[in-house]
DNA sequence: CAAACCATTCGGTCCCGGTCGAAGTGTTCC
DNA sequence: GGAACACTTCGACCGGGACCGAATGGTTTG
């Protein structure tokens, strides 16, 4: 299924989680339109894909994290790499409204480290987020790494925290955050992150 | 690659990390054996393979972490599910000489616990393996887990330990371990493992 | 050495499936 | 309504590759 060519071209221009539509696809594929909609559709039939109709245009997207997981895991074996775009959105994106990645993942575990400060340093308020109807804290398994990451209204808090102060960037129509130098700077202080935890040094 | 069944069933059958000869392996996929040898020869050179000639027969197994990655994620998408061995071998399997999978994962994370006990329990000398030459404590990542395990000469020491007792026996041929009623009730006590940790209940 | 066995190479057949051209259906915009 | 656009269906073409039969080179056993 993920043998052809076209079709494997089609699912790797998906690996970044945005949703693209069939004309974009069939381009990305390097095929027609006609076959390009073959192919989508098997994949469809396939679990692997899904499709959102909006006008006259159909939009794809991976239908899960089996998907992304399977599509790493070959590429781990061929000589065929993922795009950037893919292995950027291993590090770092959004789970609904938290974080979650690589980053997601080890800010987690820096967290429920004994002694940490973060919590006081970024100012976040535990008594007027443990009033809000949602639960405080959550635990969303991240399906890249396998590991626990913080959601619930603790995770949203800190997100929307991160964002304010612009040390990661969303986006447009994806779930790949982006860090920014003022980011990294400040995880790896608050955070204590080793520097080679970083992508590129 | 993986797509054609034959060369699925092939890698199928040696997902249990057993070494099998080129006939059984046609036997596995239903085809004979000028079939089975074009297959085998692909799935070398893709590197997803390794032979190993030994008299006249010629024995194959999975070339390294990545294949066995690979399948387990394609199996998650598709209808077909993994055969028992292979969904045994992960949760306990021996690396080289310490354990792996699910339970060496685990039984790691709660060693290193405050407060456990488990190493004084065992009546593991710590002083005499010191002295060995080789690293007493070295991290070794799992490869279904992604997590960490105790290797060294502690995770031998360890191993041992849970073989003599019959905690675990080995499996002819074969990285898999299973786990014996009196290893269950064992290592629940020692390390505090919860029932629903161990499969089937 | 002969017989049995394992693996491989070669040649040939055959079928599955990717591909495109042409035509059909539905939607958007002027 | 008419033109442009996005997607789909149908039909036909064609190439790659899976498969087997027969034959060859090595290795073990008697």
């Amino acid at each position: 299924m993920l043998a052809d060519p076209s079709r494997a071209a089609m699912v790797l221009a998906l690996m970044d989680g945005r949703s693209r539509s069939a004309k974009k696809l069939a381009l990305d594929a390097g095929v027609t339109a006609q076959t390009a909609s073959a192919h989508l559709r098997k994949l469809v039939d396939a679990n692997m894909l899904v499709s959102q109709e909006r006008g006259r245009c159909k939009y794809f997207s991976l239908a899960g994290s089996e998907v992304a997981q399977a599509m790493e895991a070959l590429s781990e074996i061929g000589t065929h790499s993922l795009p950037p775009a893919a292995r950027e959105i291993r590090f770092a994106r959004c789970c609904y409204d938290h974080l979650a990645g690589r980053l997601g993942v080890a800010l987690t575990e820096r967290l429920l480290r004994p002694g940490n400060t973060a919590l006081r340093d970024l100012g976040i308020d535990l008594a007027a987020l443990e009033s809000a109807r949602r639960p405080l804290f959550r635990c969303c398994t991240d399906w890249t790494e396998r590991r626990p990451h913080v959601a619930g209204a603790l995770g949203a808090a800190l997100l929307a925290r991160y964002k304010d102060e612009r040390w990661v960037v969303a986006v447009e129509d994806s779930r790949k955050l982006v860090l920014t130098p003022a980011g990294k700077s400040a995880f790896s202080r608050l955070f204590n992150l080793d520097p080679a935890f970083f992508p590129q040094g």
